[in-house]
RNA sequence: GGUUCCGUAGCUCAGCUGGAUAGAGCAACAGAUUUCUAAUCUGUGGGUCACAGGUUCGAAUCCUGUCGGGAUCACCA
């Protein structure tokens, strides 16, 4: 914003004339007046008091009077304990606003040509997507909106877990109760299909496991191994693992699958390529109704064996070591973390190892300077081990490394659990809020005459605005609590109100006539509440440089807010269609116009689309 | 137990690079429309910013500690 940056400019040209201090940019920020007093932007003066030994009162009266004198755009200040309010002049709003209107791309910034690679989803493929897949997908497509206005280039991409032994206990299920069904022959999305099978192995793999709990051989077990004070039952909840490696017929069943996997057995290869083939069939329609995607696939099965060469790099490097069993590992202890195994004595690869791998290989494919992993907050350690390892590995893309982590969502009744079948579907979810949209629009009538698929369009938008904004409108890092109900919400502070407020403006454009859109420069009144929005509209651009370098998308959403809030009230107040001048109608037509763009573009950036009406 | 994140109104959340009397929404109550979409607007009540110290002219914000909650501490991913 040149205006204000002129002004500011301006001031410590006057501290420096004032009192010979030279002011580094940003040391003494001028921000927007608290609506209780009287001004505009104010200076924080008290930082200079200490320096100068003088009151606040006769340091704020000295500058405000000298910006008086030499800035023409201030016709006011006011000194209130070491506050230096300024008042601007209308022509200074004009300028702003003509400023701002003159900007096409409002709010973005130039490319800056840094590559970066943001993942987000990363699902398995052995259940559909839920809840929690949801916020991660929301914060990662909108961390790559918003860096990409930001000047960045984008690849967005995840992984696909598509291989290990919970895959195989999907397949096992299907090969076992199947009778060769398909998602077409059962009506059933594919990714809940197979899901179901994950369920159906669970579930008879738990009827085995109680009958060994029952029978000579459990109970022998329990008695030699449990803990003092550890009843049967939570005694076999803690040996299930245990149990199913060594024990299990069907935990046999299902690694036995994985070894024929890993060797490449030709019909279990097929089946694999068949049933995750169902499930991105499923996937892609849920993306499809979240409105992501991505450019580039990284799939488990392809990268899981990467990680070798970084592993012989590492040694090469003295970055890693060996231990006699021929295990390799990495000390961390200098930087407060601990060692680390990266390669296994029988020479396979773990979790950390692929993903040093896979950073390398993302690089040569792309040669990018940073990269985001949108993952929840409980692998935090894990990206403080990994970034650490690329680092000292010589890892140009270093410095450029950010853990996206968010918080767990939380229902009202407590953790999500799949296995109290309390996880929400995000399928269902997406299907609730639409119905929601659905109902408040009947309600309305609003849109009653359009056309069916043009109506459906609309409520789409409207539902997944709801349930969108809901969830981003949270800083990542904490922990949410999603209660249902609160999250189809249409009024207050919600998506729906935002759009509300770019519907109104939209039909506003339409019923104002065209040749009225010109000739506003000649206005020169500037009411309050216009003011009010044209200093949430100078805000924009901060907004989205701030998101960009915090990766928070939380910011815009109530950004997004502040600013539709400012503009219905500014809708209710003041008259804009019949308008006391021409003048006066052309620029609120103007200035409208231009808010709903940033509404827009906010909403762009959080993945969240406008419908017209509603 | 070590490490780490969180704790703000009855509920859900802002505010956190230190600034003026801590803000919204929901819920409750009272109002506003012959006029641009009432998914709107206005008002009322509601606070020991978990607690205790410290730094500072000034602390919800920074530092230390305590309490409460989550996560994590595998040759799992």
């Amino acid at each position: 914003m040149a205006v204000l940056k002129d002004i500011k400019d301006r001031f410590y040209n006057g501290v420096h004339v004032c009192y010979d201090i030279v002011l580094n940019d940003g040391e003494l920020p001028m921000n927007e007046t608290r609506h209780e007093f009287s001004g505009d932007y104010t200076f924080v003066i008290f930082s200079l008091v200490k320096q100068l030994k003088k009151s606040p009162k006769e340091i704020g009266d000295t500058l405000g009077q000298w910006m008086l004198s030499n800035e023409p755009l201030v016709i006011g200040f006011e000194v209130i304990q070491g506050f230096l309010n300024l008042t601007f002049s209308n022509e200074f709003w004009n300028r702003i606003f003509f400023e701002i209107n003159d900007n096409q791309n409002y709010g973005y910034f130039p490319t800056n040509g840094k590559k970066v690679l943001v993942e987000f989803s990363s699902p398995n493929t052995n259940k559909p997507l839920h809840l929690g897949h949801v916020r991660n997908i929301l914060l990662g497509w909108s961390c790559s909106k918003i860096l990409e206005a930001n000047g960045y280039n984008i690849i967005r991409t995840q992984v696909i877990n598509d291989r290990g032994i919970a895959v195989c206990k999907s397949m096992l299920a299907w090969k076992k109760f199947g009778n060769g069904a398909t998602p077409k022959l059962t009506s059933t999305k594919g990714d809940h299909f197979v899901g179901d099978y994950y369920v159906l192995f669970e579930k008879a793999f738990m009827e085995e496991y109680s009958v060994f709990q029952h029978s000579k051989e459990g109970i022998a077990v329990y008695e030699s191994h449990r803990k003092d004070t550890q009843d049967s039952v939570a005694f076999f909840k803690e040996y299930k693992n245990k149990y199913f490696n060594e024990y299990s017929q069907l935990g046999a069943e299902a690694k036995q699958m994985l070894l024929k996997w890993e060797a490449n057995d030709p019909e279990t290869i097929a089946l694999w390529k068949k049933m995750n083939q169902w499930v991105y069939d499923g996937f892609s329609t849920t993306y499809e109704k979240l409105g992501v995607h991505f450019d580039s696939l990284y799939y488990e099965s392809d990268t899981y064996l990467l990680g070798k060469k970084a592993v012989e790099e590492g040694l090469s490097k003295n970055v890693f070591y060996k231990e006699d069993d021929g295990s390799v590992w990495v000390n961390l202890e200098d930087v407060g973390m601990d060692r680390k195994i990266v390669l296994r004595s029988d020479g396979t690869s773990v979790y950390v190892t692929q993903d040093i791998g896979t950073a390398q290989q993302r690089y040569e494919d792309f040669g990018i300077d940073k990269m985001v992993y949108t993952v929840a907050d409980e692998q935090d350690y894990h990206f403080k081990v990994l970034f650490e390892i690329l680092k000292r590995l010589g890892a140009p893309y270093a410095d450029g490394l950010f853990h996206l982590s968010y918080g767990m969502i939380d229902l009202p009744t407590g953790k999500m659990k799949s296995r109290e079948g309390t996880v929400v579907d995000a399928d269902d979810l997406i299907d609730e809020v639409v119905q929601e949209a659905r109902d408040m629009s009947a309600e309305r009538g609003e849109i009653a005459s359009l056309p069916e698929n043009e109506k459906e369009l609309i409520l789409h938008k409207i539902g997944m605005g709801a349930l969108k904004f809901f969830i981003i409108k949270v800083q990542p890092k904490k922990r949410m609590i999603f209660d249902p109900k609160e999250s189809v919400d249409m009024q207050g502070q919600t998506g729906p109100y935002i759009q509300n407020a770019y519907v109104r403006i939209q039909s506003i454009k339409r019923k104002a006539s065209e040749n009225l859109m010109v000739g506003f420069d000649g206005y020169k009144e500037i009411n309050e509440q216009e003011k009010s929005l044209i200093k949430q509209l100078v805000n924009f651009p901060d907004v989205v440089a701030e998101a960009g370098t915090l990766y928070d998308p939380s910011s815009v959403a109530n950004y997004a807010y502040a600013l539709s809030k400012e503009f219905h009230r500014f809708y209710h107040d003041v008259r804009i269609l019949n308008a006391e001048t021409d003048a006066a109608k052309s620029f609120r037509i103007q200035l409208s116009t231009k808010v709903g763009e940033v509404l827009k573009s906010s909403f762009d950036l959080l993945g969240i689309e406008m419908p017209d009406r509603m």
